[in-house]
RNA sequence: GGGGCGAUAGCUCAGCUGGCAGAGCGCCGCACUCGCAUUGCGGAGGUCGAGAGUUCGAGUCUCUUUCGCUCCA
């Protein structure tokens, strides 16, 4: 890296010239006295740059890199420039002050991962947390609220790179009302903020409101807009809701306006505009006011509580605020990754288009991927993982095209350190996503270098059909986006829309398949009572048929003692028994706040109404509870042994067993395992008491319980705890003291992914059952070796090592005895070629090694035919096979001998002869030979 | 959740329409060499992922299943 304060000189590209001098930066061509501000650079050029000021430099680190040659074409990214008119932290800072000294709440960001929310793959806006105040199912902790919140939005990834808004990742400036304050304080506040604290230019400020809104209009008006920069637009614009029926509302937008000279010089231009090419106006801000109710007929009913959800990406505030007209790629956020990229490849930025992709790609995604892990998403073929998975191998396509030494993993680093700050999360797990990322670079190593062999080829052909490219992306997931780049190289065509027909074809099958079940929902909440009791008296609330069994049916109650599967806990089963009648229950799902119970009877046998009595099996919720509550030492005893890293994946809680899925990043050794067992079943004996605490979220999680992702919380969460040990959320159902669990028994620890493993686990009679089982093994194995348990693997080895020579042997002395002088030989000669016929105590496959042998003393010119039991085998000398077709052989014998047989070219098998008329079978065998070498 | 592909020697893989389980690398030994590398010769190493079926005969065909890779939702 050059140092900003020392005179630079070097050879320009004409483009960076004229970028410097943008930046306040002279150039000097060398030999030149003085500065000459107005001297145009041509590229080529030597050239010095000199500081205008003697003042310091401005921040090294910040914005606006201009790229040159250096010393002997060594490629630098030198890094003058203007100062940030206001770094993004400052940005992000100022914000969050702004709305506290307004009374508002500062909230930290929560996960990318939503919680409670399995409709969502991704936190994608910064009202996410705060969804269920805003649909009324939570009281929120405070009327007002500010944030500055990680989102994650996937639809745009692959437009990321191609201009300079969108992002994957980006950090989303809000502020919330819940029933406090609405548009007349969220309109004025928007617009101060933006024009005092950020100093923008107010006369570049325009509105976009609702057709309907005149609230807004009015406001905007008033607190300092003139209307003609407020422009109205219809739903697709200006209104929010969030699904067809629920809350809903206007919202309106602030725009900037980078002024005339950029826009496409209609009349009708605006914010919105639509002209081809128009790049005059930029979305800075979004408020949304969510005023109504809507229904399931799509009436309106104003909101009791109306409600104020602001939204203003970091990234692009930072741009416009330093006035960077080309994009949030030339800001402070991500200048150093651009630049590291750029050194990395020794491809400058701004130079071509195509680098320019690529640089802006990798710094989109390395934010992308490094922020998804660090919130414990791992890369995986569904879901939230395929998403990440996709990111990264589209970084690495982007990495590859900019040389081969440039790797997405190696920002990981710069990333921890430009957000680390505000998520210290990405700093503690900088490592780990590091290393994740560095194994999905090899594992992509791999599905190209089988790409690149299978591509080679064809192209050297010279023709690529869209299959083929399919195939290389749908099975080996070699990127078609590669493929079509390198038969660009070789001059091959490749229809890309047949290819895309074909994606699109694998998209609606998967869609197919996966819109099956379409259950009914039930209208209103069940009671879970199960924590405390075994059974219920309830009433039914409602039945509904299971599509393609008319023997069962989905039953939902008022109340339920039945747990659904969640959180990894299976489901319980049970009965249901009312007056003349009783049913099974196989399953138990949750749908939403409702809870479905799948019985074996006929949906006519119970009608909402009916009272029922709901008993759960008891003895396996039992065996259930102590497979859960084992789960959660064990995950205590992992963390105490290996370190907080080791951080639940995943578990499945059954009745006979659980699975624990953890992050670590290697196999256990043996002795870490021991470790780990032993604290589990010391603390299942020390009898923790197990306690329940119903708290708000947050203080759960303050009091330092182990929150996990994937579940669904509501406001008020369960923490379970056994002694002062082990602390978890946790939904589900467990036993009243640790020694109740009784022992536990881990029984295997695999990798199911990368940096994910999975811990097998036993406990109480399952526990006892096992161990049963291996020491019944062991017994017998003990009986049958005459050795002790300690023995066994010895004996075992000395065993197998004595079965092979004894193999060998024996395998020798057959062929001896076969070949020897014992050996059953019948000869013949017909025109001068030798028949065989031997009959051999061998197995059918060692026939043919017979044959072979048998051949040997024919010269090269006979043919050997060998029985063994009820099998023959037939083999011609090469020379002769022309001639006399084994299979032809094998025919003539089995028209006498019976069986059937076949055979190719000089060799021939057949079974199911009769012994004795093989002598027979030889004659035939000759009578055809000498048939047909008469021609 | 749906689809595609794969599983054969320690590793990477070949094995065509069913008919003697192979190659390259690695490993061991011997020769050559002062020694190493190289080279030459020889050798060990396989329940062909598991289970059923079809067949005289299955690594190969059919079904089931486990695991892995991959695309899509």
């Amino acid at each position: 890296m050059v140092r900003p304060d020392s005179p630079l000189a070097g050879r320009l590209y004409q483009a960076s010239a004229i970028a410097l001098r943008r930046q306040g930066v002279l150039a000097r061509v060398d030999g030149d006295r003085a500065p000459a501000p107005g001297r145009r650079l041509g590229p080529g050029r030597d050239f010095r740059i000199a500081r205008r000021q003697p003042a310091p430099f401005p921040d090294w680190s910040a914005l606006g890199a201009a790229s040159l040659q250096w010393f002997r074409r060594v490629p630098v990214t030198i890094h003058c420039a203007r100062r940030p008119a206001m770094t993004s932290a400052e940005i992000r800072q100022r914000f969050l002050n702004f709305f506290k000294e307004r009374d508002h709440k500062v909230l930290p960001s929560s996960s990318l991962i939503p919680f409670g929310d399995p409709t969502l793959l991704f936190t994608s806006a910064g009202m996410v947390q705060f969804k269920p105040y805003f649909l009324g199912q939570a009281q929120p902790p405070t009327p007002r609220a500010t944030t500055c919140q990680k989102v994650f939005r996937s639809s745009d990834i692959d437009v990321v790179g191609h201009d300079g808004h969108h992002l994957t990742f980006f950090e989303m400036l809000g502020n919330f009302s819940f029933g406090d304050y609405f548009k007349e304080k969220a309109i004025p506040y928007a617009y101060e903020f933006l024009t005092k604290d950020l100093g923008l230019d107010a006369d570049r400020l325009w509105a976009g409101i609702h057709n309907d809104d005149d609230e807004s209009f009015e406001i905007w008006k008033k607190t300092g807009i003139p209307p003609e920069r407020i422009r109205r637009f219809g739903d697709e614009y200006n209104f929010w809701a969030a699904g067809p029926t629920g809350p809903c509302g206007p919202d309106s937008e602030v725009h900037y306006d980078w002024g005339s000279e950029y826009g496409c010089g209609q009349p009708d231009c605006g914010p919105n505009c639509e002209h081809q090419g128009c790049d005059r106006f930029l979305e800075i801000w979004n408020l949304v006011f969510i005023q109504w109710d809507r229904d399931q007929t799509g009436e309106r009913k104003p909101l009791r509580q109306k409600g104020i959800d602001t939204g203003m990406g970091l990234e692009r505030i930072t741009a416009v605020v330093n006035q960077h007209r080309h994009g949030v790629f030339d800001t402070d956020l991500f200048q150093p990754l651009i630049r590291h990229w750029a050194e990395q490849s020794g491809k400058p930025y701004r130079d071509t288009p195509e680098t320019d992709v690529s640089l802006k790609v990798l710094a989109d995604h390395s934010r992308g991927s490094t922020m998804l892990l660090a919130d414990g998403v791992v890369p995986a073929n569904d879901g939230r993982g395929y998403v990440l998975r996709r990111l990264i191998r589209r970084g690495m396509v982007h990495a590859r095209r900019l040389g081969p030494a440039v790797h997405l993993s190696s920002g990981v680093s710069l990333v921890a350190r430009i957000l680390g700050g505000v998520y210290p999360e990405v700093r503690v797990q900088a490592d780990r996503v590091a290393e994740v990322i560095r194994s999905e670079e090899e594992r992509f190593a791999v599905a190209l270098r089988q790409g690149m062999e299978r591509l080679q080829p064809l192209l050297e052909r010279g023709t690529l059909i869209p299959d083929e490219v399919f195939y290389l992306h749908d099975t080996l997931g070699f990127p078609i986006e590669l493929t079509a780049e390198l038969a660009n190289e070789r001059g091959v065509s490749v229809d890309l829309d047949a290819v895309a027909a074909l994606m699109q074809s694998q998209r609606d099958r998967s869609r197919v398949a996966t819109g099956g079940f379409t259950a009914p929902l039930a209208g209103s909440a069940s009671r879970f009572v199960g924590y405390d009791q075994l059974e219920a008296e309830t009433t039914v609330m409602d039945v509904f048929p299971v599509a393609g069994d008319a023997e069962k049916a989905d039953v939902f109650l008022a109340a339920t003692p039945f747990y659904a599967e969640r959180g990894g806990q299976t489901a319980d089963t049970g009965w249901l028994n009312w007056k003349g009648g009783k049913a099974r229950v196989i399953d138990v799902q949750a749908q939403g706040e409702a809870i479905r119970h799948r019985v074996e009877a006929r949906p006519d046998q119970l009608k909402p109404g009916d009272r029922v009595q709901a008993a759960i099996d008891a003895p396996r919720r039992q065996a259930i509870a102590r497979h859960h509550s084992a789960t959660h030492l064990l995950h205590r005893a992992l963390k105490d042994v290996l370190g907080e890293q080791a951080s639940q994946a995943g578990s499945s809680v059954q009745s006979d067993y659980a699975t624990f899925d953890f992050r670590f990043p290697r196999a256990l050794t043996t002795d870490e395992l021991d470790r780990v067992s032993s604290l589990l079943n010391e603390k299942i004996r020390a009898n923790l008491v197990r306690r329940v605490e119903e708290l708000p979220l947050d203080q759960a999680i303050a009091t330092g319980a182990v929150a996990l992702f994937d579940e669904k919380y509501g406001e008020r969460v369960r923490v379970v705890s056994f002694g002062d040990w082990a602390r978890e959320l946790c939904g589900g159902t467990h036993v009243d003291r640790s020694g109740e669990i009784g022992f536990a028994l881990i029984s295997s620890d695999r990798s199911i992914g990368a940096g994910v493993r999975r811990i097998e686990m036993r406990a109480g009679a399952a526990a006892e059952r096992q161990v049963r089982q291996y020491e019944r093994v062991l017994s017998e194995l003990g009986d049958e070796l005459r050795a002790g348990p300690t023995e066994l693997p010895a004996r075992v080895a000395a065993l197998q090592a004595e079965v092979k020579r004894l193999e060998k042997e024996a395998a020798n002395l057959r062929q001896r005895l076969a070949t020897g002088a014992g050996a059953q030989l019948e000869e013949a000669d017909v025109n001068g070629v030798r028949l065989l016929l031997q009959r051999v105590d061998a197995g059918e496959k060692d026939l043919l090694v017979f044959a072979d042998h048998a051949l040997s003393r024919a010269n090269g010119n006979g043919v050997a035919i060998v029985v063994g039991g009820r099998n023959f085998a037939v083999k011609v000398a090469s020379q002769l096979a022309e001639r006399l077709p084994a299979n032809d052989l094998v025919q003539a014998f089995r028209q006498v001998a019976g069986g059937k047989g076949g055979g190719r070219g000089p060799v021939g098998q057949g079974g199911g002869i009769d012994p004795d008329r093989v002598g027979a079978a030889f004659k035939s065998v000759q009578e055809y030979v000498r048939m047909h070498l008469k021609d």
